[in-house]
DNA sequence: AATGAATGAGCATTCATTCAT
DNA sequence: GATGAATGAATGCTCATTCAT
């Protein structure tokens, strides 16, 4: 890791729960230093601009998730177990070190629609990676005749996502995270009852 | 109706659409005055700050969401009716004059949790007022023996919101109403399985 | 004349000088600031941009000229005559306050040549004014018979500007008029000559 | 050469143009090592700073004009035919590779007079030589009885330097070499009518 | 009640330059 | 001798807000 490496990381680090927290509208150049403590010579010396700097951190943001998620996944047989992680993980997301800001995904999903074209695509992309995850559990899941054949995966798996967001919304601007957990009550009901 | 009260529903009116699409800090006094066709001036003589227009276009931009639903849940009898009109309703949102930024509530609550206090008291009022309308509904349901005495109001009421704005969320990501309607599927099967 | 088109015409006459001097690109808004006593805000309320007020700058210096050349055209009769006032006119641009900076539109045409289109087009309808001005008085001498009806007039009105500017070139930069008028001398010998 | 001597050099050519183009405060330290493809670093270890580059620059381009104009005044006997190359030379310095922002000496000097004294410096130079190589021609015309004793060497000096410069100005602003060689033919006949 | 004009702090970005490696 | 990385001042420009008229 070079030198450079290890600055832009050092950033992309520090700036992330401020991006997550502010947006990318709301989070200035000044924040940035004062996070970091370097300049803003540094800053653009490593990155060409605040929106390169916006992309990575969502990166990073994603990938906390999904490498945590990815990794209870692994460890579970069946489909309907796989699904369940979802139910299970997103309360964690809600105490430190996740609590800065609130889902990424959602965060910018909001934001960028309307204003961001590189942050809205990379939302997007996660969104539907995440869709395509849940849609392959499940047709694994009918394979295996866990499920029946006419199960609609899509509509599960957008249900699921949106159960998620929504009550991370709901948890977050109500400062209390027994909000997730109710909804979470249903998506387990709701994965349970899949024939 | 006086001149003043005129020009500042004229104002509210104008800069609704921009706040929704761009956020508060994304939206400019520049950006208001192009709406608007006045001048700075002008604003500030009809509200004391830029807050205090972005609270007035919250509540306007909610009042026209929940003046539909309450009248379309006037014209249902029966509780399961009643809730199914939140299934039905929020797919018209997607259609002008709604479409334009997307849920005011998911919005505001997610750009404004950690950044503006203000907002953020709308947004939760919101939310609690929603889940209060239906948790009642669900309540004259139990009453009228439509559901049974230990449904959870709450629960169910929440994870109605989260559908709705995790939908909503998707489909103005994705640029697809599809999305809100596939959840939406879900919601109501949600809905008719309550016993 | 509004206040914004006395404030305009102030900024104008106020950071001529500095535009003329230091060019476009050596001029800072901080230079403009200094040299107005306003603030950059008030600056970029009666401009767009620094574009915006070179491009006026350069207006407001070549107007000065021209003026001055025109009411001296107006006082004489003859084409030859009214030739021979370019030659005794430009001595007169190197004393005060026509001295801050040498002339605009040879200052411009090389600044701008290859970085500024705006200005470029400015200095370049200069150039093909003044020409065409001098083309005329030409083509009036041969229909008042002073000159030979195969006099070459562009070619005469290309020599007398690019002896003007050379001459300002070598002048303002030897810090010495002398040169201007030693080579006024050759302008003032060669308009004679012509027959 | 050494290989500082050659990277000096290296650096030299390369950006030659681009100060030539977009003169001193317009070319910035990126343009260099964009040209150069070398790091800023390496050319600060070679150059004090922006400034020595510009100055080794301006010598570059003007031993470039120098060496060319030398040569073909070496080839000519009398002081008129040694006249009347200027007048042939600088329709050369239009086509590549001379094309790339036009006069050097003109550029600097307008750019310079007001605000860069070791730029002004040079270019007051490259003028006064300039000058002194035509006198010298004119005086040894006067001594061989091909000009007359009162010729006045100065003022046809700064007349053809005038006239070169002034054209050169012209015919890089309105993008056309035909208005040099009008101005050149002009002096063309100033130098066949000295007697 | 509304306007035109101004303010100055703040914005993202680029500058020439330095220096440890 | 050259590089990579940093600096901090300066760049052009926009911000929400104020206030005399």
């Amino acid at each position: 890791m070079t030198k450079a490496e290890k600055t832009k990381a050092f950033i992309i680090e520090k700036t992330a729960p401020i991006f997550n927290k502010k947006g990318f509208a709301g989070t200035s150049l000044n924040d940035m230093t004062a996070a970091t403590g370097l300049t803003k010579g540094s800053i653009y010396g490593n990155f060409a601009n605040k929106d390169e700097v916006a992309l990575a951190v969502f990166d990073y943001n994603l990938k906390k998730l999904t490498d945590i998620i990815n990794s209870d996944l692994s460890q579970q047989k069946g489909a309907r177990n796989k699904l369940l992680v979802y139910a299970e993980q997103y309360e964690k997301f809600l105490h430190p070190p996740f609590t800065e800001g609130g889902c990424p995904v959602l965060n910018t999903a909001v934001e960028a629609d309307d204003t961001h074209a590189g942050l809205r695509t990379k939302a997007t992309e996660a969104i539907l990676s995440w869709k395509k995850t849940i849609v392959q559990i499940i047709e694994q899941g009918i394979k295996n005749k866990e499920f029946k054949p006419d199960t609609n995966a899509e509509q599960i798996a957008f249900t699921m996502i949106a159960m998620t967001e929504g009550s991370m919304m709901i948890a977050k601007l109500l400062d209390n995270k027994q909000y997730v957990t109710m909804v979470l009550q249903s998506m387990r009901k709701m994965i349970e009852c899949i024939d």
